[in-house]
DNA sequence: GCATGTCAAGTTGTG
DNA sequence: CACAACTTGACATGC
């Protein structure tokens, strides 16, 4: 089991900026892609800080924000990277991130947030969102990222129509999205019975969140959902990949999908140690809280070895 | 300097 | 019906 990162750091000197639609459309087109170049420019190089804190940590996989390349696909202030002043050097230094990440197997990743909507009855929100993968797609391409994981979106009163409508508009997605595109089973809606099927039909891989699992149950116990998310990665010959996360206020009553700061090591399915997948650890404390548990997780296999200690980590 | 309000986008559920 | 929650800053603005 290998553990990843999402997107920030608590401790770690690694920042990541962004910008406002509203502040670019006050500057003319010469200032803005100034703007945007400078941005893009620090943003990659903190992506290289980020990849080379995660290597020392002894994390293994690491999320990217979405606006790595902020409003890169805005109607009125979008831009390309070719754009950019420095946009050369930007594309270099993705590539040398890329091959990096590569070097020292840190697995990459991308999440796009909740405006991507692929189920969607409104043509406008479904070519938003074509938009805004075919970007992170060609992000993952410029940096060998395999994955694009989003949620099935919204129901509209009627699951199996939004699930027709979400197959029909893959077909549309280019090649790069498709071959990346995961599909996560989300806390309100979405199950991973419900979305085991269509998983099946497009041959996309199911990103298992267990913590949405929890909270959001399908009658499916932990173990079976582990093992039928994985068959679905074993088509497309890739790592199976899991979200793992507790809950703030405990999972006595009250809302329990708020994330804690950390894991707690019970949250943790005892059939994921061993197991060959990456795991990002969805915690309030970053990368404090992937490596307490890799620490943790360390502790109880070395009481179990009787005394070995540094375990490697896909051993974990 | 520091505090505060704002930020592209969708959908659901709550008050 | 309006608004917060998803995730969480970082930035621009104004004192």
């Amino acid at each position: 089991m290998r553990t990843g990162l999402c997107c920030l750091f608590k401790e770690e000197k690694v920042s990541f900026r962004t910008t406002t639609a509203k502040v670019l459309s006050s500057l003319p087109r010469g200032e803005q892609l100034a703007k945007l170049s400078g941005i893009c420019h620090d943003n990659v190089r903190n992506l290289q800080l980020a990849l080379e804190a995660v290597r020392r940590l002894g994390i293994g996989a690491f999320r990217i924000m979405s606006p790595l390349f902020p409003r890169m696909t805005h109607p009125q202030v979008g831009y390309e990277i070719a754009d950019l002043p420095s946009g050369d050097l930007i594309s270099g230094l993705l590539e040398d991130v890329g091959n990096y990440a590569r070097l020292h197997d840190i697995r990459l990743s991308f999440h796009p947030d909740q405006f991507v909507v692929l189920s969607s009855p409104h043509p406008h929100v479904v070519a938003n969102s074509i938009r805004e993968l075919a970007y992170q797609a060609r992000l993952g391409e410029a940096l060998g990222a395999d994955l694009i994981n989003i949620h099935a979106g919204g129901v509209y009163g009627d699951k199996q129509q939004a699930l027709e409508r979400f197959r029909r508009h893959f077909f549309h997605l280019p090649e790069t999205v498709r071959s990346r595109l995961t599909l996560e089973n989300d806390d309100v809606s979405y199950t991973v019975r419900d979305l085991l099927p269509t998983c099946r039909m497009l041959g996309i891989p199911l990103v298992y969140d267990v913590h949405h699992h929890r909270c959001n149950p399908d009658g499916l116990t932990v173990e079976e959902a582990t093992e039928l998310a994985g068959e679905t990665w074993q088509g497309v010959g890739k790592e199976q990949y899991c979200h793992l996360s507790s809950p703030r206020g405990g999972w006595g009553g009250g809302d329990s999908r708020p994330h804690a700061d950390y894991i707690d090591p019970e949250d943790l399915p005892p059939c994921w140690r061993g197991r060959g997948m990456t795991v990002d650890i969805e915690a309030k404390a970053k990368e404090l809280a992937v490596v307490r548990l890799m620490e943790q997780m360390n502790q109880k296999t070395a009481v179990i070895h009787e005394g070995h200690e540094e375990r490697p980590r896909n051993l974990l």
